[in-house]
DNA sequence: ATCGATAATGTTATAATATAACATATGCGC
DNA sequence: GCGCATATGTTATATTATAACATTATCGAT
């Protein structure tokens, strides 16, 4: 991991929500980071190898919180509204099924995305 | 319908990809459409009753091309990177499995968004 | 050790997407 | 007609993302 990955990605493990890329730039600015590009393209790196994951309902990133999602899987988030956490899980059943779709349709699928909108159980009982 | 939701409806429908807000505003200029909101409150309105949807992964819109979705059941859509073409889906067992994994979590989900990226079976063949 | 290729960085400028804030108009029930 | 809710219009600005180009590390092959 490069200089730039390594402060972007140590960033988002300590974050409990989703930042954008200009969070991450205000948040990195006295390590160095002082353009918006340079923080892209860390996430750009860091995507491809599934340690992050970007969250294209919120234009947002999270650290994989999945074995370093070698990402063979679909990660499937909650997003809280209230609280804005992004809880990520795998189901292979819903994967597989998902595939499925696809396949009948011949469709060759390089990227899925599943991300559910909601309250968590927390903010729910408040 | 509003004047302004009755031309955006109409130019999505008769697109065959997803239009960006300023695709639209583009389109719609010499009709009377002037500002970026006026788009986007339009397409707010016909999102809320399901007669568009947005897509997350390119930022766009479409027509909703399922029975007007009253949206009982999540739309999955199959977006092609070369010929940009959004197909829509609903397949009710992810539906429900995705909804149980919520469930399962004590998590209310409001919104659910599905799609996968990747090549139609038209492009892939080429 | 140094040349040269490849990948990583840095910097400025700008494009693309989305919303805030405020002013005006229009339809409709009373 | 009055008053309220909804729809419109307009300007300005916030937010997210990329283009284009110059510079610097890194590291293996000679």
């Amino acid at each position: 991991m490069t200089q730039n990955e390594t402060l972007v990605y140590h960033l988002l493990c300590q974050a409990d929500r989703p930042l954008s890329a200009y969070n991450i730039l205000d948040a990195l600015r006295d390590k160095g980071i002082r353009a918006p590009l340079q923080v892209y393209r860390a996430l750009a790196k860091l995507a491809e190898r599934g340690a992050v994951h970007r969250i294209e309902s919120v234009n947002g990133f999270v650290a994989c919180q999945l074995h370093d999602c070698g990402g063979s899987e679909v990660s499937i988030f909650m997003l809280c509204t209230q609280c804005e956490r992004a809880d990520e899980f795998t189901d292979a059943s819903i994967d597989k099924k998902l595939q499925a779709l696809g396949d009948d349709r011949k469709f060759q699928a390089a990227h899925k995305v599943i991300e559910i909108t909601g309250l968590c159980a927390d903010c729910r009982s408040v």
